[in-house]
DNA sequence: AGGAAAATATTGAATATTCAACGATTCCCG
DNA sequence: CGGGAATCGTTGAATATTCAATATTTTCCT
């Protein structure tokens, strides 16, 4: 087959040769915006892969996390807390009732909403995520030095803060 | 319509009430990966309302400033500066030919390879973006100052180094 | 009281992402 | 040289996320 038909390749008939080069722009690397999607994207890759032998993304570490307080969360506080949308923590939680980590009840006081519990089943689980957890920041905070890494703590923190 | 029941809520037979608390284990907040997954969100998110107005998403943006060097760039080398899968990669520029911001070319020298270039108009497109991207920037450093926001991007540099 | 507005969670359709498999090309090594 | 392995990018199917609309319940206001 011609591939260059099929990926819709052509030659570049629109360009014109600068006569002179472009101020460069700020590289995307320097960033703030970049360097924190690269950082939590490979932070979160490292998890996910200590989660993988459980078979558990890591949003469903955060929700048992949060619920393994022992008090009941709103699907509204959860989302917040977990950081994820509304319509995809409903979705998440049925699989995770699916999977009898987690239940819901409705909360007496106020109808419209649900209360979210831990099951023993999901609290279980937690124990062993959050080992595999730990060891995740032991590990990084072995290479990468304790006090760098709770000055990055307290940077984001901050910046998480203000950002509010 | 009963609501328990179309909810899938039901009464905690499972659970036994704990004699006594829990040790608490370390609160989410407190994870490195949490702290970069809510900074990440949250300045995404306003780096997302800024880009609304040209359509664009932050992920085009950094294709576009990828490719503004004016090389050209593999799909896997873009994919890899721009923190995509490779699929995920395809399909947007697919989009981003259709709008005319960027175009494929085949690679003479391997020919399993397509180099991609920025337009005229994905070039003007950038300039837009990128202003907005550096007037957000300045939003940050001036409300979390501009120390903590260089030790910020420094530790998230030297995180980003130590993690590979 | 009573009805409009807000809050809460879910649903369904549209969209986007991911995983596995594939086709094409190049590399490597006997 | 020749053929199996590796590389590069894409595709299609499965899965996940998002947006807008909805149902239900509560709050607010006069």
């Amino acid at each position: 087959m011609d591939q260059a038909k099929s990926l819709n390749i052509h030659h570049p008939f629109q360009q014109s040769l600068p006569a002179v080069a472009k101020s460069p722009s700020t590289p995307i690397t320097e960033h703030l915006a970049y360097l924190l999607a690269q950082a939590n994207r490979e932070i979160n890759r490292q998890l996910d892969a200590r989660f993988k032998k459980e078979g558990v993304p890591v949003e469903q570490w955060r929700i048992l996390k949060v619920l393994s307080d022992g008090k009941g969360h709103s699907m509204g506080d959860l989302a917040d807390a977990v950081l994820l949308n509304h319509p995809t923590l409903t979705k998440m939680v049925d699989r995770m009732v699916s999977d009898a980590l987690v239940y819901r009840v409705q909360d007496p006081d106020d109808r419209r909403k649900v209360v979210m519990f831990i099951s023993d089943r999901g609290k279980t689980l937690t124990q062993r995520l959050n080992s595999l957890a730990l060891s995740q920041e032991a590990h990084i905070a072995e290479n990468y030095g304790n006090k760098a890494t709770a000055d990055l703590k307290r940077l984001l923190e901050s910046l998480i803060e203000k950002a509010n």
